[in-house]
DNA sequence: TGTGAAAGCGACCCTAC
DNA sequence: GTAGGGTCGCTTTCACA
């Protein structure tokens, strides 16, 4: 939890989290220090875990994949939550899995090609798991209106201004 | 939305979706092409939409936002969806916002520091946007259980191999 | 922790195929 | 659409403060 950032941390990660290749020497012109500062607090946030990763994002529409589904899972009772965790980590398709609190159990996010490709995925895959009782499917539309990072840092992050 | 993607495409995506700082140099290597050809299949996947950005991912929770929900929305009949958005558009917590089919009109994901944050976004500035009739908060648990990007491309990527 | 310089590479552009 | 070379700029490391 408590991972103190300074304004420079914060200000290194709303460039970085917008433009993964944006040049550190260029942050560091925006932030008046030197690019090795910048290195080293990179390095330390990777470390500490406040980075987790870092990756180009792919348009699934644009690669095959026209459906995406939410589905809530409902457990059947006395059932250990990881042997369900390890079966849905097998299908590719799942790119989120989250336990809830309340009505279902876990919550997942999934690609599809088509609707019958989603179907089968759900009937052929997620249903005969072990423990799984029964899922309800949130099917959302072709087009993503929007998805972004949290920009925690907006606020806080004046470009034009000395490092503390 | 059929972009033609070739086996080298699919290579450069799989590399690239993982770890954005990878040399396109390694890429080459990996691939036996040159530098240049990676350089440039890069630029024609973002101009046609394929690679949306590029981001380092943030753990949201190390940085003080220990909670986050997904939550359908039901509007009132007559409503204009695109005034809804805009208004979503402007809480800088949803991180996330997509039309459904089915029960609910829309769906967000949305970050809130703790659990009174998150009720407050609810009441405060999700309830008040006109036309939002009500809304249904599926409370995801502090641990995300995976996250990954849709790896397409696992089964056909055979890194020692040549280019067709 | 931050700095500055130095060394090693990679990105990018251009020309040729 | 790919290869190769050259230049420029970036990353990374190190001694020092």
């Amino acid at each position: 939890m408590g991972h103190v950032l300074d304004k420079l941390d914060k200000k290194i990660l709303h460039f970085i989290s917008q433009n993964a290749r944006t040049p550190f020497l260029e942050i560091a012109r925006e932030c008046n220090v030197s690019g090795a500062a910048i290195h080293q607090r990179v390095q330390k946030l990777m470390q500490q875990g406040v980075i987790r990763s870092s990756e180009f994002v792919i348009d699934q529409y644009k690669v095959g994949y026209q459906t995406c589904a939410y589905i809530g899972i409902v457990l059947k009772s006395n059932v250990e939550f990881q042997d369900v965790v390890n079966h849905i980590k097998e299908i590719p398709e799942v790119v989120e899995c989250h336990y809830t609190t309340g009505k279902y159990a876990m919550f997942i996010k999934i690609y599809a090609k088509d609707n019958r490709h989603l179907l089968r995925l759900l009937l052929d895959k997620l249903a005969v798991i072990p423990g799984v009782a029964n899922t309800e499917t949130f099917q959302l539309s072709l087009e993503e209106i929007f998805r972004r990072q949290l920009s925690v840092f907006g606020e806080e992050v004046n470009t034009e201004q000395d490092k503390n």
